[in-house]
DNA sequence: AGCCCCATGTAACAAGTTACATGATTGG
DNA sequence: CCAATCATGTAACTTGTTACATGGGGCT
């Protein structure tokens, strides 16, 4: 295919290197191991399955029970994947409308602000206390450093909000 | 206006209480303002204006030269962007593509992977010397702590991807 | 058998990105 | 006064989100 593949795509191509796949199943894996730093939803798989279909990447497999249809890689898909995968990958982007919330605050009410911050700090806090969990998890399963790395990203970004979130003068958390 | 702001448009109306500005000048305003957290691109901006011009929420003045225009905030629009301010923000959503690369790495050939680790953890060490050096010209120009929370947030973030490149294994520095 | 919930997919919409067009300015 | 560059905006496309549709399997 002429146009190059977007890193969605690219990561569906991935996880069919495993074994041929339906969408919702795709989506789930996805979920289960890139979740905590790239999103998807189903639309995106659906539309990015058929695409990669119509340009050869993969071939749909006949159709199971409710219109359930398996993607497999073919050759052309794996080629495609490992071009892709030997492109120097973009910077991060980051959204963070709490800190718009911040950026603007002198416009709200700060009692408002600190029950806001209040609320996204305990999310920070649960999400870190799951990725340690994770990690031991996965450590016990016997996971070599090398396998931790993407977790390990997680645990130190939910370390450095958690440090800022403590940090932050009274005038944000009404103290 | 029935439909409910974006964060973006809402940004757009926070920087308008400073004064009418056109497109250009607020896609500035916001590269400088929000910029190390939020992005957005002069397309954005002009449809966003057009919109919320169409709903009441700024104006339009007279069209200077090049088909300048600039927009003016309506009592409207200052409504519209308290109530987009009093609502809780949304978690943050963080893409990182050069994890992609790595959640997949074994089908990547070691020597590539550490180069690109490599520049990656380079762009990382520049914005961190970057975001210090604003924290200290801000210092020396008076800034009090909350108005530092954002540019914080952005240091610790720097700091802590940081430390995480200087921790991977080798396998992935080429080490 | 009937009902409810889960599995699976699609379609419509909104937001974000890239590429392009064109009119002012300004330095040589 | 010409050329190069910057200012300003628009159009086309891609990606991401929300809402909806529907068929099967399990539970009573």
């Amino acid at each position: 295919m002429a146009t190059t593949l977007n890193a969605t795509a690219a990561s569906l191509l991935g996880f069919l290197h495993d074994g041929p796949q339906s969408g919702y199943d795709l989506v789930g894996t996805a979920e289960r191991s890139i979740g905590n730093f790239w999103s998807l939803t189903r639309s995106q798989v659906y539309r990015e399955l058929s695409a990669m279909a119509g340009a050869g990447l993969v071939v749909a497999q006949e159709t199971g029970p409710r219109d359930r249809r398996a993607y497999a890689l073919t050759d052309d898909g794996r080629a495609a994947f490992r071009a892709w995968l030997a492109r120097p990958p973009a910077e991060e982007q980051i959204r963070y409308p709490l800190l718009l919330t911040l950026a603007f605050a002198r416009h709200l009410p700060a009692g408002e602000l600190a029950a806001f911050v209040a609320q996204h700090r305990a999310v920070h806090a649960a999400r870190l206390a799951g990725y340690r969990r994770e990690r031991a998890e996965a450590l016990a399963a016997g996971a070599r450093p090398v396998d931790l790395v993407t977790l390990d990203f997680g645990l130190r970004y939910e370390e450095a909000v958690l440090g800022w979130f403590d940090a932050l003068p009274p005038e944000v958390t009404g103290g």
